[in-house]
DNA sequence: ATTAAAATACCCCTTTAAGGGTTAGTTTTC
DNA sequence: GAAAACTAACCCTTAAAGGGGTATTTTAAT
């Protein structure tokens, strides 16, 4: 077992036969160690600096604190720490929340135990391990809609209203009148049946026209 | 091998050799078929509906048009194809665009070929599947930066001016007034050093405040 | 070669939002 | 109990947004 493949790890998980369930099968069948648990975030933050973990494994449903709150609090007692999510939730708002918050990694509970220790060998060397479909849900959460019915130009000077740009921002970026990016707004506000900017936006975000 | 597993693929690649090394590859160690390849998009486009092909593999650096803006058009074509980038591109901004367009999948072309099978399989099974350097840039852009200057409160006026909102819906939204929402945006333009909403929505994207 | 769609540009007009300066009370948080 | 955060209000000027209409040029598809 050499150097660069150890590593401490930490367990923040309410359930306890879980907690005891990876423990032993981290410590039996890996390179890793768990140096220690805890039932909630609350009961681990006076403590777990002396664990000095390089990776915690989180859950977001517990007493007190819950996970995704958890992870900028982590962050900020071990900024070097990468926080792996195992949970029950896999709801595109909580996966895009808890990566926001800083996590490195998303499993879902029903994960075969052989590929939270891949996952910890994977943040480790930099990478960002995630069930099949919680990656799905963040490629999905990525994707533009296919079938926006703005052209090319509404497009791009949608995108750039959601930048916060003016009109004449955005005719000086695209090289035309101001007077042509107002038309090209009016026809936008018209094909989205808007009639401000806010209103605008908010039909690109909810369908991803941007 | 069952129907549920087999699949038609297309490889678009302009380098004869990983063609056909994929193609002997896919054909040979998997359950899945290769039914043609061609070496541009410009090429395929006029023959692929023939091919009737449930995944795509990618590649981007091509002659003509490049896999990037060859997404949306394969999609029109095949609505329910899968397409998997297969590419030397590692760099946030193109995997992100390539993802925006369409893709379900993303590897870099140091891929083991095992990986390229297990990838085939997980987006017939719905999943999204990366590279773990992939992964990882993916992840860092969602990001937000735990550093930011600004409070909770400012922080949320900050998130709410993205989405285009003035400050009279602001202050609705939050059960503020509009002289407070104001004040706070003033307070936001001093600590972010911007005097305008839209540099400021541009400093917040640069520095993922929000 | 044609024609529809997209992109460009300009005029009128009114309303309202944005941004700068300043002060000050209240509530959290450490 | 001090500091930071949040709240609120007044002054002021300028710039932007949005609605109406019309018209030319460029591009893409048949």
């Amino acid at each position: 077992m050499n150097k660069t493949t150890e590593a401490k790890l930490v367990i923040i998980e309410d359930d306890q036969t879980i907690r005891e369930g990876y423990t032993y099968l981290i410590n039996n069948t890996s390179p890793y160690s768990v140096v220690n648990t805890y039932s909630s975030f609350d009961i681990a933050k006076n403590k777990i600096l002396k664990d000095q973990p390089d990776v915690i494994i989180l859950d977001i449903q517990m007493p007190g604190t819950n996970g995704i709150d958890a992870i900028p609090q982590l962050k900020k007692l071990l900024p070097q720490v990468y926080i792996i999510m195992l949970t029950v939730h896999e709801t595109e708002k909580i996966i895009l929340e808890a990566l926001a918050n800083g996590a490195s990694g998303y499993f879902t509970k029903n994960t075969p135990s052989s590929k939270i220790i891949d996952a910890i060998k994977e943040v480790l060397q930099g990478g960002g391990p995630m069930s099949p479909g919680v990656a799905k849900k963040v490629i999905t959460s990525l994707q533009k809609n296919p079938d926006s019915p703005l052209t090319k130009r509404e497009t791009q000077i949608l995108s750039l209203i959601t930048r916060g740009k003016d009109r004449s921002q955005i005719a000086t970026e695209l090289f035309i009148e101001t007077e042509t990016v107002k038309t090209h707004i009016k026809n936008i506000y018209v094909k989205l049946n808007v009639n401000s900017k806010a209103d605008a936006i908010k039909v690109a975000k909810n369908n991803r026209l941007v």
